[in-house]
DNA sequence: TAGATTGTTAATCGATTAACAATC
DNA sequence: TAGATTGTTAATCGATTAACAATC
C-alpha cells in the first residue's frame, strides 16, 4: 500500500526560481523523482555529463513531457537547447528529496527480514543510516549485528530521543505491528517504512510507506492470469 | 518504476456477470484489490461474516464509491441492502488475482536479502511457493536453505522448465541484475519481482514489479522535508 | 414498510500529453 | 543561423467522487 493514497506535499512557488515549497505534489511525482535520481547517478558513474527529458524518459518508460512537468513542480533546472547537467540535477533532486542530509534510522524487529535489512548496504549511500535496532528477544538484546546495537524495545523512547531518530523501519510480525507502531510514534518517530502485512492506524501527521511482499507478488500472479498489455 | 507505469489488464465484459476478463484495469485497481483481500482475511479471521464498501473503505482510507467501482471491474459480488459476504468476496478476489492457485517461484541471488526472503513465510499462505533458489557461489550451491535447494545459475533453464516456474524473485547485486534477468527470461520466466536498484530492460510481455528499498525510504525523507498534508 | 447498501451513470477532479514560443 | 531542447499553457485523457434508482 502507500502506492495508492494520493498524498500531496508542498512544492515550488511561482516567483522563486529553484525556490522553496508551497504547492501540492502527488506521490506519483515523488516516486518518479526517485527514479530520475537513480538513473542520473548511473549516468554520472558512466561519465555522461548531460542528458535530456527525452533520454531520461526513454530509459524509464515515461514521456519527455512527463519528465519536464515533474521537475517543473520544483523550479527550472534545465538549459534550453542543451538539456540537464547530470551532476547538477542529481544534487538538486537530492535536495528536493531530503537525501542531501543524513537520516538516522531505527530498525524495529530483528527477525529474518530485519536482520537482512541491517546487513543491507543499499540505504547507506542514499543518506540513510541505521543507528539502532530494537527487539524483545533477550537473546539478541545487548548484542551488535553488522555493527548496529540491538536494544530492548523498552528503551525506545530514550534511544530515539538521544539519537534524534525520526524514521523507523518496522519489521515485526503483523499481529504486533499496530501496537509497536503506536509506541514508536509516542517515542517521537514521524515516518515508518512498514513491512508488516497490516494497515497501520496512526495520526495523520505520521507518514507510513507500506511494503508488503505478498502484495507485490500478487501483482505478478494477476498479470500472469489476465492477459496483461504493456 | 512499477509504481507508476499505468499498466492495464483485461477485466469483466458487460454481458457476463462474474464473467471473464476483457477490459483494461489500471495497476492502482489491482493493488487496492490486494488491500481489500488483506482486510477481508482479517475480518474472516475475526469471525465477521459481512462487510460493506463503506466499512472496507474506512479501514483502508478509500471512499465507498472507490471500493464498489474497483469491484465493478470484475462483476457483481455484493448484496444490495446487505453488503458483501467476507468469505465469498475473499475467494472471488483470490480468483481475480490468480492466488487461488499455487505459483512455484524461483529465488535468484542468495545474499543477505535473498536468504531472508527464503525464510519469509508471508508468501506461502498467499499462494506462492519458493521451490528453487539460484546463486553462483559454489559454497552454497548444492545446499538447502530453509528446505529450499540452491542450484547453480547455470542450471536455471533446466530447473525452471522441470518445475514449471513462471515467477522469479531477483535479489542479485544491481550490476548483475540486467544480465541475470535476461537469462531468466530466456529460461521461460514471465514475471519478476526485482529487488535490484536498476530499471530492467526486458521484452514488453514480461511483467516486472520493482521494489527498491532506498526509493521507499526516500518517500519518507521527502515527507519529512516538505510539510506533507494528508 | 423503512433502512441499508448495492451497481452504475453522470459530474468532477487531477494527471498526462501535445504543442509551441523562448532560449541556447 | 539552424538545430535542439527547455518551461509552460492548453487539450486530452483517465480516475475518483457524487448521486440515485434498484434491490434486499
Amino acid at each position: 500500500m502507500g502506492d495508492n493514497a494520493t498524498t500531496h506535499v508542498m512544492a515550488k512557488s511561482k516567483e522563486n526560481k529553484k525556490g522553496a515549497s508551497d504547492q501540492r505534489v502527488s506521490k506519483a511525482v515523488v516516486s518518479r523523482l526517485s527514479l530520475y535520481l537513480r538513473e542520473l547517478s548511473r549516468l554520472e558513474r558512466a561519465g555522461i555529463e548531460t542528458t535530456s527529458s527525452t533520454k531520461l524518459g526513454e530509459m524509464l518508460g515515461f514521456s519527455d513531457a512527463q519528465v519536464r512537468k515533474d521537475l517543473a513542480n520544483f523550479g527550472q533546472f534545465g538549459y534550453p537547447g542543451v538539456g540537464y547537467r547530470c551532476s547538477e540535477l542529481t544534487s538538486t533532486i537530492r535536495q528536493i528529496m531530503g537525501t542531501d542530509q543524513r537520516w538516522p534510522v531505527a530498525l524495529v524487529g530483528v527477525g529474518n527480514l530485519g536482520r537482512a535489512l541491517l546487513g543491507y548496504r543499499g540505504f547507506a549511500n542514499q543518506g540513510f543510516n541505521t543507528v539502532a535496532a530494537f527487539d524483545l528477544d533477550p537473546k539478541i538484546v545487548g548484542t551488535e549485528i553488522d555493527g548496529i546495537p540491538v536494544f530492548s524495545l523498552e528503551r525506545v523512547d530514550k534511544i530515539v530521543e538521544e539519537k534524534s531518530i525520526q524514521l523507523a523501519i518496522l519489521a515485526v510480525p503483523a499481529n504486533a505491528a499496530q501496537e509497536v507502531a503506536q509506541r514508536l510514534v509516542a517515542a517521537g518517530i514521524r515516518g515508518i517504512l512498514n513491512f508488516a502485512a497490516v494497515t497501520l492506524r496512526l495520526p495523520d501527521e505520521i507518514t507510513v510507506v507500506g511494503v508488503d511482499l505478498a502484495i507485490e507478488m500478487e501483482q505478478l500472479s494477476f498479470a500472469m492470469t489476465s492477459r496483461m498489455s504493456q
